[in-house]
DNA sequence: AAAACGTGGAT
DNA sequence: TATCCAAGTTT
């Protein structure tokens, strides 16, 4: 007979195994009473979402060590924090990062809200990144459900039902397994687990904590949950980049609009991207089209760049953008598409 | 409620 | 090379 699933016995793995993160207090300093910075658990869900831990890890340690604190974050530029969000991804993040450190210091006196309807109100702050936030910096009961903890469920629970629709489900089995004690601990551990031993190919079942308590290892299903609904297949679309370099140096470039597909964010100017993009230079010049074209993959489509370069002079003003100088011009303030861009007028 | 929204690493 | 995947939110 399968017991249910103890939420003690994952605390006692997560005691053992705990992944230390530079945003975590351990368990054993937790026990003494220690609490992490909000600001600091805040900042690393915000940058999680959708996102490895490896992938941050950098642009934690530079967010952090450059704003110490919500309220000077919350007096950066707008253009300082894009680019030091470039190469990210999902740039609403960085636009909501932002917003909210701004509601926080300005109506919250620069103080996390306590709770989940609190956090949850914040721009960027969902579901998922609320619960995050209470259990883990508060010590609050709230249930979290991402990726890791959806696969978790699925699995204890042998849920064939396929993934988004299976979603409130998987939340009703995650909260009735959220314990009273230590909730902070239990909700790191549960993605810890999800992260390292319950991982989505290849679970390591014999060194998982709740193995006798899991319908899909007696079913001998885990490895092939949880069920999602297909994807759609990505398209193909076309487009044109303009480099323009003027003769000191100095690069063309323009802030592309707050909404949509890399908003907020610095780029080359160009045509729009679909079947067939139309010439629409940025400034009058002898343009010259480079052999290569810059490829890319966003989240729902494939991109095919024709680069096109073209040196010009001093006095000539262009119809979009701006320069910049060669000294500020630091291509890693880029998305990581107009990187590629740049990146092929070097070779 | 389905679609938009990035990127890099693993397989 | 193609596909999947990673601590989701917004519209």
């Amino acid at each position: 007979m399968r017991e249910r699933p103890d939420p003690a016995a994952l605390l006692d793995w997560y005691d053992r195994h705990a992944r230390q993160m530079p945003w975590r207090v351990g368990p054993a300093a937790r026990a003494n009473g220690v609490r992490p910075d909000p600001y600091r658990v805040w900042m690393s869900e915000i940058m999680l979402q959708q996102t490895t831990v490896a992938a941050i890890k950098s642009y934690f340690e530079a967010f952090t060590t450059r704003w110490p604190s919500v309220s000077d974050l919350a007096q950066a530029e707008d253009a300082d924090v894009m680019a030091a969000w470039a190469g990210l991804g999902y740039y609403a993040r960085a636009r909501n990062l932002l917003k909210c450190a701004r509601v926080v210091h300005h109506d919250h006196g620069g103080v996390f809200p306590g709770t989940y309807d609190g956090l949850i109100a914040l721009p960027g702050i969902g579901p998922y990144t609320a619960a995050a936030i209470a259990s883990i910096a508060f010590d609050l009961p709230e249930t979290v459900l991402d990726g890791n903890v959806e696969r978790v469920m699925a699995r204890l629970y042998d849920d064939h039902t396929p993934l988004p629709a299976a979603k409130p489900v998987f939340m009703e089995y995650a909260a009735a397994l959220t314990p009273q004690e230590r909730p902070g601990c239990y909700a790191q551990a549960v993605m810890d687990l999800g992260a390292t031993i319950c991982t989505p190919r290849n679970p390591a079942c014999d060194l998982c904590p709740w193995r006798k308590s899991c319908a899909a290892w007696e079913a001998g299903t885990a490895k092939d949950l949880p069920k999602k609904a297909p994807k759609k297949r990505k398209p193909t679309r076309f487009g044109i980049a303009y480099l323009a370099r003027r003769v000191d140096g100095a690069w063309l470039l323009e802030q592309r609009p707050d909404s949509g597909l890399l908003g907020g964010m610095l780029g080359w100017p160009g045509s729009d991207w679909g079947d067939a993009p139309t010439e629409d230079p940025p400034i009058r010049a002898e343009w010259r089209t480079l052999p290569a074209e810059a490829r890319h993959t966003f989240t729902h489509f494939h991109l095919r760049l024709t680069v096109k370069t073209a040196l010009v002079p001093m006095d000539r003003a262009p119809a979009r953008g701006f320069f910049i100088e060669a000294d500020a011009f630091d291509p890693e303030n880029l998305p990581t598409v107009m990187r590629k861009a740049h990146a092929l007028t070097k070779s």
